[in-house]
RNA sequence: GGUCGCGUAGCUCAGUUGGAUAGAGCAUCUGCCUUCUAAGCAGACGGUCAGAGGUUCGAAUCCUCUCGCGAUCACCA
């Protein structure tokens, strides 16, 4: 039970003896800084129940609480807002249950499972900037949950098969020479993302020959020898030719290694993999079971559509005329599948916003189907990443490519490092790897500090900012707090059970305070910038105590004892919230 | 056109049960390295919370309308 429970049974005790009332809600909220007081009582919904005057209010009920509770030392009313100030007791006694527990804040396993999809790429072209966002949001929203209370898989499902990867095969074919990653010196993705520009540069020539002919910009389009040969050879890939199944396999496999390295570096993982050639045929039979209980219907012409007029949508088509599966089949039948295999009760998709649609679509139908998991789905949508220049084109070579910016994040988190030149003692490697923490850190901070939903306008000129409400920033937080764990050789691990706190310490403990609650806010919003936000305060306010209160250096041996727990403490909740976000915290920088 | 999302300081963003004088960072300007790491701290400057109505003791927050930006409404995925 916290604070704002008792206190609040505390209140209705109060009003029940004072005024004979029974309160229909006790408010409260954090005391603003301007005001002496810890947590407030706001007074003004009783007035409806009481015939008083707010501040008369105030006084009775504030007086009541400090002869009835002991962690309460004093009041102070201020309009309608009865300002309560804690006892130092509470405080210390809180911290001095967090300050060994390794796992605060965090909600231990229950019965709930949940699968959470992210990245999800296509095979034909290298990871980009989108994709970051995505790995990035999955990575972490499916650490938060963990985080709080739930079994989680992490899965990504690979777009391996269709039209596009088609368009890469041909062009290697056509123009490749045999070129692989080995002889070309290239990563899989990359070379295969090469051909694919290819496929697009040739088709568009064609396309203008055709134009020149005489034909209408639809037909060129259409008609294109490429692309004919492009849809053949995906004829021929569904039929099981042996050759072009052979190709596929070789050329999937270079991107999956090139893949598997840039999630290395991102430091992304995967319970386990669905591909989209195993799956792409599932949610047929269901569309049978549907048409059977009445939630589709057919059509003249033999296709199958589900009509959600009546949800404010519209019709939606779920099997072709020709019998084959469209892109809203398999994902019922994947998800269904899922299901079966995990025995998960829900999802979370990690699928951009311009899919929103759909996924409405989706767990509507689920729904409709009548598997009860369908109330447990939820689309982690997010907002597009835009360049200056407008939206990220692949086969215009618009894109940022992720390999090259995580490249340069390490480059300038190398530059500014050597500026500062604090390194001394450390090996060439050890540096790298510092530079790789940092320099991600800085990216992954920047990227999930922001509101999912929101746009993201990515300028490549400026770099991402190491200063502020930064990764770096924190970091650096971190790394000052162990660099005085470092320096306190003496045992500081007995708990203080007597102390009076000074204004920095008490804003520290109440900072800590709000991280179990944090998480599991940031778990029901599936949102990590709720972390961010959270852990940017905590630095904060550790900051202005470390560079206003000294630790190490002051002369009673209780208070610094209780500094460096403290600070101990802060840093471990830096590094618990930040491995949520997927960032690493270093010993030094 | 229908539907959904967004609009807060010059820029990037917080502001989630409706609460007190709307908060940070960057940028600009002042101070602070002889004491625990200055990627820091202390401070100044900066606001028609897109606009207009409404609900309420009280609205950036809830409702309605208008404007702007984006997405979506495919027998593509």
């Amino acid at each position: 039970m916290n604070v704002q429970d008792i206190l609040s049974a505390q209140v209705n005790e109060a009003v029940k003896n004072i005024f004979d009332v029974d309160l229909e809600t006790v408010e409260f909220q954090p005391t603003r800084k301007d005001f002496e007081g810890d947590i407030t009582l706001v007074t003004f919904p009783m007035l409806r129940q009481i015939k008083t005057s707010p501040v008369k209010l105030g006084e009775a009920i504030g007086q009541y609480l400090v002869e009835n509770n002991k962690d309460i030392s004093k009041f102070n009313v201020v309009q309608g807002f009865l300002n309560i100030v804690l006892a130092d007791q509470f405080y210390l006694d809180f911290f001095g249950s967090m300050k060994d527990n390794t796992s605060f804040g965090k909600t231990p396993e229950g019965e709930q499972s949940i699968m959470v999809e992210y990245s999800s790429p296509n095979t034909n072209k290298p990871l980009h900037l989108g994709h970051v966002r995505n790995n990035l949001l999955g990575y972490s929203v499916a650490e938060i949950l963990k985080a709080s209370g739930k079994k989680v898989y992490k899965t990504q499902i690979i777009n391996d098969r269709g039209i596009h990867i088609c368009k890469s095969m041909l062009a290697w074919q056509r123009f490749g020479n045999d070129e692989t990653p080995e002889t070309s010196g290239l990563k899989g993705d990359k070379l295969v993302g090469n051909y694919y520009v290819k496929f697009d540069k040739a088709y568009k020539e064609e396309v203008s020959y055709l134009l020149a002919q005489g034909k209408t910009e639809e037909e060129a389009k259409a008609e294109a020898p490429i692309l004919k040969d492009a849809q053949e050879m995906l004829r021929k890939w569904e039929a099981g030719d042996k050759e072009v199944v052979e190709l596929w396999k070789t050329m999937n496999q270079w991107v999956y290694n090139g893949f598997e390295e840039t999630y290395q570096k991102l430091g992304v993982d995967f319970d386990k993999n669905y591909y989209e050639s195993d799956t792409y045929l599932l949610g047929k039979n269901v569309v049978a079971e549907g048409l059977e209980k009445e939630v589709f219907y057919r059509k003249d012409d033999g296709s199958v559509w589900i009509d959600l007029t009546a949800d404010g949508l519209d019709e939606k088509i779920v099997l072709r005329s020709d019998g084959t599966a469209v892109y809203m089949t398999q994902d019922i039948g994947t998800a269904i599948q899922r299901v079966k295999d995990f025995h998960i009760n829900g999802m979370v998709y990690t699928v951009g916003n311009e899919q929103d649609y759909h996924f409405k679509v989706l767990f509507l139908i689920l729904k409709k189907l009548g598997y009860d998991w369908a109330d447990n789905l939820y689309h982690l949508s997010y907002g597009m990443v835009d360049l200056p220049t407008g939206k990220m084109k692949s086969r215009e070579g618009t894109v940022v490519d992720a390999d090259d910016l995580i490249d340069e994040m390490n480059a300038t988190a190398r530059k500014i490092s050597e500026e500062l030149g604090k390194l001394d003692g450390y090996s060439a490697a050890e540096k790298d790897e510092l530079y790789h923490i940092i320099g991600l850190g800085a990216l992954k901070y920047y990227i999930l500090k922001v509101d999912p939903r929101k746009r993201i306008l990515f300028n490549p000129e400026e770099s991402v900012d190491f200063q502020g409400n930064t990764g770096p920033f924190i970091q650096y937080t971190y790394a000052r707090i162990q660099s005085i764990l470092r320096k306190a050789e003496f045992d500081y691990s007995q708990p203080i059970l007597a102390y009076n706190l000074n204004d920095k310490e008490k804003e520290l403990i109440k900072q800590l305070q709000l991280y179990p609650e944090t998480i599991l806010l940031a778990a029901e919003n599936h949102s990590p910038a709720l972390i961010a936000n959270y852990t940017y305060e905590l630095v904060k306010v550790f900051n202005s105590f470390y560079q206003n209160v000294t630790i190490l250096g002051t002369e009673d041996e209780t208070e610094k004892k209780f500094r460096v727990q403290l600070s101990k403490a802060v840093g471990d909740v830096i590094k618990s919230s930040f491995e949520l976000l997927g960032i690493q915290v270093p010993e030094r920088m």
